[in-house]
DNA sequence: TGCACGATTCTCT
DNA sequence: GAGAATCGTGCAA
């Protein structure tokens, strides 16, 4: 079944350690490829100087983050890779979210081989990146502010991971955000190794 | 109108 | 472990 819009209508960091075990699922012509989630950061609102809407900085790629919850952010980054976010939060029109930052291959095997050949075939290599799950996936501008509980492109609900089965960490990639990128709101299911390999 | 830079990845050494 | 690739965005001028 696919996760309901209340699933992402909580507090940040509750919703993205319940994302983790989540299944991410696209449609496409080519086939349907699927993956669980198994790595997560959560971005905070105008107060997180980390987030790309710090201080309720709201522009033409900022606004998915201000939508309605459950719905895609996805931006271009370094000019050459995209990012997949979920909008979440318990506030109607507070920027916070999700990033999805690696995912474990569960369908459409050879279809992200094809779309990832730098993995060489390596299945832990697949989407184990914000970058590369979005390569893996076929996630694009084009999902940006997409509704996640509806198909093509969704979330399925999957067996979560225990709270016990959880590591929490330092985001990633965020060295100028000060104070904030000490927070610890990466959450990865611990030994996995699909997680992104850059561990710091 | 111009300029610096990033929620990254890949390749080569 | 270092460096390149590459461009939309935000902010200064």
């Amino acid at each position: 079944m696919i996760l309901p819009r209340n699933f992402y209508e909580r507090e940040p960091l509750a919703v993205a350690k319940a994302l983790l075990g989540k299944v991410v699922v696209h449609e496409t012509s080519e086939g349907t490829t699927a993956g669980r989630i198994v790595e997560t950061e959560a971005y905070m609102g105008p107060e997180d100087k980390a987030s790309h809407a710090y201080g309720g900085l709201r522009t033409c790629r900022t606004e998915p983050q201000f939508g309605a919850k459950g719905h895609a952010y996805v931006y271009l980054i370094y000019g050459m890779y995209y990012c997949f976010n979920v909008s979440v939060g318990e506030v109607p029109g507070k920027p916070e979210a999700v990033l999805m930052r690696a995912l474990e291959p569960v369908e459409g095997m050879g279809l992200m081989v094809r779309r990832r050949p730098a993995a060489k075939g390596n299945v832990v290599k697949l989407a184990n990146g914000p970058s590369k799950l979005c390569m893996a996936m076929d996630i694009s501008k084009k999902q940006n502010g997409a509704d996640v509980c509806t198909p093509p492109f969704y979330i399925r609900d999957a067996q979560p991971v225990p709270e016990e089965g959880i590591d929490a960490a330092t985001r990633i990639g965020v060295d100028y955000a000060d104070e904030w990128k000490h927070k610890p709101w990466r959450f990865y299911k611990r030994n996995c190794p699909n997680v992104s390999f850059r561990v710091k």
